[in-house]
DNA sequence: TGAATTCGTTAGTGCGACTAACATTTAGGG
DNA sequence: CCCTAAATGTTAGTCGCACTAACGAATTCA
């Protein structure tokens, strides 16, 4: 995405243009950190997710997360592979899996809050304390407006 | 992306968070408006590099639009299948195309601004004049930051 | 009890971003 | 002038994220 020559105006100054390709560079910043540790966005969202709310079922971590249950199958694969977390079926709903973090998973969760935090430095460089706050602000209220 | 129930405050406070997560919903908003038109994103970023900057070789374009000269081949073909623009050797330099926009590629762009302008007022509605001008220009200077 | 719903899972789609490699053609430096 | 380096168009892949459809098993509800 370099652009070396002149962008066309139109694209320059639409919003949802300025968005994506700045969400764009965002998500390879972030995902060239998480992959240093072995990590992707949606390994990042499961484990927050199970640390901030604990043990959970696969759909209510869906719902928490905004990944979809069908990706969440493989996800938790991945981490579970890796013992950073435990699928155990649910004693009291069989239809269920129970999702828990290990202590390896927490640790691992602690790097991946370190990189990401080095990663939100780098990408709001250019703006002053105040106008981060605006921005994140802004971003919020739309969000919020979109999804509720 | 529906986040019913509660979200990670990690998630919820990240700039690179919120930021990919609203570029998703913009994303949705013009690819829905831009499929009711057969078009797609590169469609629009081609058509418009075309119509601003006149005719030019697919390295050219791919430069101005920020799309990797592989992608721009099928770009270029599906386009040209509708007769919206022209692929045509460039006598001067026999390793470039020449692509030119058509009368017709060119009331099409006309159509994808309208639908696009209305999904911009969308995605900003809940912001002021004001506001989106603090947007714009906010997220206008980091990605200057991160491409220059 | 029968119908609707929830849950985990498999499989597959679409789009955008990005890489590698190749043949052809052009430009530049000894 | 030649030879090497670079530019161009093209093919063929990869990857990540978002999203849909369909299924069997288990549970809830009317």
């Amino acid at each position: 995405m370099d652009t070396g020559e002149e962008t066309p105006a139109r694209l320059r100054g639409m919003p949802s243009r300025l968005l994506s390709m700045l969400a764009t560079h965002a998500q390879r910043l972030v995902g060239d950190a998480l992959a240093d540790a072995d990590a992707r966005t949606y390994h990042y969202a499961l484990l927050a997710a199970l640390e901030e709310f604990g043990s959970a079922s696969q759909a209510a971590l869906s719902r928490r997360t905004g990944i979809y249950r069908s990706d969440l199958v493989a996800t938790i694969n991945e981490l579970a592979d890796r013992k950073l977390l435990e699928r155990t079926p649910d004693p009291g709903d069989r239809r269920r899996n129970v999702i828990t973090l290990t202590r390896e998973g927490r640790r691992h969760l602690g790097r991946l809050d370190a990189l990401l935090a080095d990663v939100q430095n780098d990408l709001l460089a250019p703006l002053s304390a105040v106008e981060r706050d605006a921005l994140t602000g802004l971003l919020g209220r739309l969000l919020d407006h979109h999804t509720r």
